[in-house]
DNA sequence: AATGAAGTTAAACAGTTGTTTCAAACGGTG
DNA sequence: CACCGTTTGAAACAACTGTTTAACTTCATT
């Protein structure tokens, strides 16, 4: 009577250190991060999580709604794992592309090996279901948007914002391939390569280079301006 | 006694118009590419291809290896399909790029929504398994190697082939972003921008000349070239 | 101490999964 | 026709799935 009704299932909310839920949360975001949807299964997450197989149904009610929640916890986390970078009035706009490429790097990428929640944000891009339309106003738009008044600066805004988009888009393609396709790419460039070249560091200073150079903002990355 | 063993399980290799084994790996392509390897169940494939569940089992002795053949069928007919262009001696790098970059994304795309071979090698590139190393030999690294000789021909030989494949793959990644990620791009766009310039053709245009421009072989696409 | 809601548990449920079985049908060859 | 290996068919199998049940514990409040 005192308080408004809760959600429809599950009980109370807690964010406490062992709470059921949380540890559910976490587990599932693993499991469904490595197995997807359909081949994690909650007896696994509840191992996992330690608690028994009725939690899920308990906490959730059902599979699906804990997926759901299991992406929106994930980007949530991701979130604060890795804010944007903050500049200071007046920062060159080559120096803020150059910071957000290698966030972007960082994020997807990591550090090591990604955490599960960035795998499970790409399972969601890659084959997207209900959870996809929050995770992209909540979390990619916002991102994306950066990007753009970035580039918007960098041009001195003399682009449209459809091409603006447009060059946004092969900033994030040149570093979602190897987010999402970073095992191929593993099998076609020599084992030492992979280390000197395509690390986060070095290939965010290639990225930000590549688009600078394409944009006119610096040298070509071939000295060469024969052939027509 | 007069041929040789046949493969462990499965009998005679036909291939015929009406053949049940062509009919099972073409239903399984199918079925696997929409749902996955876990979510594709051997009822609906048989039921596909209208044959009877044993069947299966009977042509490719269990589910796994079935998911192997349809992988390796997939990517043979996706050769045939859309074959690289052939240039005649003395054409201009400039042009064969553009052509390979048409070329890529059209055989990634598609005209209207991309066949189910190109959806289950993506989903091979994305989450490997076994099939996967077949799948980058005989498909994907003789079409890197195209792609980067041609950049060495733009280049004049004057970049190491670490540094040629590191850009190959920045056009590889704007390409692969459509593919992959197709349904979010399409939620970061407004609708009609889908349209006018994300299509095949368009595409292939803009992201060919980002490359030459970023290579110093055509003028950037911001014309300033202030800001030092 | 009694009450009752909140949380947890083991056990069972109904449905689906991949796989196997075995008998029937087929198709050429003696 | 009778024989044979090859192919197909319906049914059954054991294992596993998500979900539910109902008994049990915990614990603050009366």
């Amino acid at each position: 009577m005192a308080s408004i009704s809760i959600e429809k299932v599950g009980p109370i909310v807690s964010e406490g250190q062992d709470d059921p839920r949380g540890r559910i949360l976490s587990a599932a975001g693993q499991e469904f991060a490595e197995k997807g949807f359909e081949a994690a299964t909650i007896r696994d997450i509840c191992t996992l999580a330690t608690v028994n197989v009725a939690a899920v149904n308990y906490y959730f009610g059902d599979k699906h709604r804990l997926y759901i929640e299991s992406v929106r916890h994930a980007h949530e986390e991701r979130s604060q794992q890795v804010p944007l970078p903050e500049w200071v009035e007046g920062t060159q706009p080559v120096k803020k592309l150059r910071d957000f490429v290698g966030n972007m790097l960082q994020r997807m990428l990591g550090f090591d090996h990604p955490p599960w929640q960035v795998r499970l944000m790409l399972r969601e891009i890659l084959h997207p279901t209900d959870a996809c339309r929050e995770l992209v106003e909540d979390y990619i738009r916002p991102h994306f948007t950066v990007l753009c008044s970035i580039l918007n600066e960098l041009t001195d805004g003399e682009m449209s914002p459809a091409e603006l988009r447009r060059i946004g888009l092969s900033v994030v393609g040149q570093c979602f391939l190897y987010r999402a396709a970073g095992d191929v790419v593993g099998m076609l460039i020599p084992p030492n390569e992979k280390k000197n070249l395509h690390n986060p560091v070095d290939l965010a200073d290639y990225i930000t280079s590549f688009c600078l150079a394409a944009l006119g903002k610096q040298a070509p990355l071939s000295v060469e301006v024969s052939q027509k």
